[in-house]
DNA sequence: ACTTCGTGTCATTGG
DNA sequence: ATCCAATGACACGAA
C-alpha cells in the first residue's frame, strides 16, 4: 500500500510536464528533461566547429510528422521555432485521452490488505473503556448459536438478563443500580430447562404464555412478517409500514432500502455470528433461528409490544407507546437499551457499507491514477524522443546555413569566430564571439 | 491452533 | 437537554 500510494505521489514529477497546446510549445519546459542524446547545444550561439553527423531520426517518416519540407530553410530561420512544430500539435492531443477512458484495470486488492477491525484482533487489548459493571456485563454475554459452549451458569447469567452485575446495562437511560426490578425477575422460569439458546420450537412457543397480553404479542414479536422480526433492525429493510410511519421514519427507510443489497449479502454470508441468517435445516425446511440476547432479555422481562416497535419507532411514537403500558423500570431500561442496540446495529451496518464502498472508491481512483501515470510516462518519452530528433534537425539546419555563408572574399566564416543568432523580431544576424559576449542575445 | 471475516455491542462525538 | 447517526474499538463465533 505505500509503495503504491509511493508511485502515486511520484506523479507530481510529471505535472511539471505539460502537455503543449497550439503556440504554446515552449523548449524551455523540457531543458530540465534527463539528459538526451548528445546532439549538441539546441542553441545557435554555440554552432559545431564542424558539421555534425546527419540525424540517424531523419527518416522522411520521422520528418513528415513535424516538418512541412515546402518551407523554405530561410524561411524558417526567420520564424520563432513555435511555428515549427504545428503539425504536430494536433498529434499531442490526440494522444490525450480522458482518464475516464481507460479500462479498469485489475484492482489492488487494498481490502484485503486492510484489517476492517482497525486494530489487530490477536491484540486483545483490556477492556479499559469498559465500566466494572460493563465488564461483568461481558463476562454473562451469551451469542444466540453458540450457548452450548458456555456453562449453565452462562447460560443462564444471559438469558436473565446480566441484571445483577449489569444494571440497566450501563444505559445513559439507565444510572447504575436504579433499576432493581432487574433482580426481581425470576429468570429460571422463563428459561428452566437452562439453556435458551438451544430451546426447540416447541420450548419456545411454550414460553410465550406469560400472560394474556403478552402473547397477543408474540405473533408479531415473533413471526410478524415473510420473515422473521426476531432480528431488532430487520424492521427497517422490510416492507414499509405506512400506518405507522412518520416522515422521519421514512428517511431511514428509504436510505436502508438502498443498502438492501448489502445486507442481503452479508445476512445471507455463511460466516459471521449474523442472527439474520434463516436456519435451513439440513432436510431443507426453514426453522426458526435463536433468539437473540435482546429478544430473550425482552421475553424474560415480558416486554409487551414488538421488537420492530421497539428500534423502529419514531421517538415521538416510541414514547407514546411507552405511555400504553405499565412497565417496569426494569423493562422501560430494557426497551430503551433494546432501541439503543437495534438502532445502533443498523449504524453499523451502513457505517461498515459506507466503509467498504469507500474503500472501493479508492482502489478505483489508484487504478485511474496509475493508468494516467504510466500514459504520462509514455507520453514523456515520446516528447523526448521527438524533441531530440528536432534537435538534431536544427543542427543539421544550422551547419547547413552557416557553410553557405561566405565573406566579403568569398571564404567561409569559421564557426570558432561566428555564429548565427536569432533576435526576438525573427532575424538572424551572424555574430561574433567577442560581440555575442559583451550583447548577449 | 491460528487467521480472517462478519457481526453485535459499547463508548464517544458531533449535529 | 435530548435524540440520533456515525464511527472506532473490542469481543465473539464461524469458516
Amino acid at each position: 500500500m505505500d509503495v503504491a500510494w509511493q508511485e502515486l505521489m511520484a506523479i507530481t514529477e510529471l505535472q511539471e510536464f505539460e502537455v503543449p497546446t497550439e503556440n504554446s510549445y515552449e523548449t524551455t519546459q523540457y531543458q530540465t528533461m534527463e539528459p538526451m542524446a548528445s546532439v549538441g547545444e539546441y542553441g545557435m550561439a554555440q554552432p559545431h566547429s564542424e558539421p555534425p553527423a546527419a540525424c540517424e531520426l531523419r527518416t522522411a517518416e520521422a520528418y513528415n510528422g513535424f516538418y512541412s519540407e515546402e518551407v523554405p530553410t530561410c524561411h524558417r530561420l526567420g520564424t520563432s521555432t513555435e511555428t515549427m512544430y504545428g503539425n504536430s500539435e494536433p498529434q499531442l492531443h490526440q494522444r490525450i485521452l480522458p482518464i475516464s477512458s481507460h479500462p479498469q484495470q485489475s484492482f489492488v486488492p487494498l481490502r484485503e490488505q486492510t484489517n476492517m477491525s482497525g486494530v489487530n484482533q490477536g491484540h486483545r487489548r483490556t477492556n479499559a473503556c469498559l465500566t466494572q459493571g460493563l465488564r461483568g456485563h461481558m463476562q454473562w454475554t451469551v451469542h444466540g448459536q453458540n450457548a452450548h459452549t458456555r456453562s449453565g451458569d452462562d447460560l443462564e447469567s444471559d438469558s436473565g438478563l446480566s441484571l445483577g452485575s449489569s444494571p440497566p446495562l450501563a444505559s445513559p437511560d439507565n444510572p447504575v443500580g436504579g433499576a432493581p426490578g432487574y433482580q426481581s425477575v425470576d429468570i429460571g422460569m422463563a428459561y428452566s430447562d437452562g439453556e435458551p439458546d438451544s430451546m426447540t420450537e416447541h420450548t419456545r412457543r411454550s414460553h410465550l404464555h406469560y400472560s394474556a397480553d403478552y402473547q397477543n404479542h408474540t405473533h408479531s414479536y415473533l413471526h410478524s412478517g415473510a420473515h422473521p422480526s426476531y432480528f431488532s433492525a430487520q424492521p427497517i429493510l422490510s416492507q414499509p409500514q405506512p400506518s405507522t410511519q412518520t416522515p422521519r421514519s421514512m428517511k431511514h427507510q428509504g436510505s436502508a432500502a438502498a443498502l438492501s443489497d448489502l445486507y442481503n449479502d452479508s445476512a445471507m454470508s455463511s460466516r459471521g455470528s449474523s442472527h439474520l441468517n434463516m436456519y435451513i435445516k439440513p432436510q431443507g425446511s426453514i426453522s426458526t433461528p435463536p433468539l437473540s440476547r435482546d429478544e430473550r432479555r425482552a421475553l424474560a422481562l415480558k416486554i409487551p409490544f414488538p421488537m420492530d416497535k421497539i428500534i423502529n419507532l419514531p421517538v415521538d411514537d416510541f414514547n407514546e407507546l411507552l405511555t400504553q403500558y405499565t412497565l417496569t423500570d426494569a423493562q422501560l431500561a430494557l426497551v430503551r437499551d433494546i432501541r439503543r442496540r437495534g438502532k445502533n446495529k443498523v449504524a453499523a451496518q451502513n457505517c461498515r457499507k459506507r466503509k467498504l464502498e469507500s474503500i472501493i472508491h479508492l482502489e478505483r481512483e489508484l487504478n485511474q491514477l496509475q493508468a494516467q501515470r504510466e500514459h504520462l510516462a509514455q507520453e514523456r518519452l515520446e516528447f523526448q524522443r521527438s524533441l531530440a530528433f528536432v534537435k538534431c534537425r536544427l543542427t543539421d539546419l544550422y551547419t547547413q546555413v552557416f557553410s553557405h555563408l561566405r565573406d566579403e572574399d568569398g571564404q567561409p566564416y569559421s564557426t570558432d569566430e561566428y555564429s548565427l543568432q536569432q533576435t526576438p523580431d525573427g532575424k538572424i544576424y551572424l555574430v561574433p564571439h567577442t560581440m555575442q559576449k559583451r550583447e548577449p542575445c
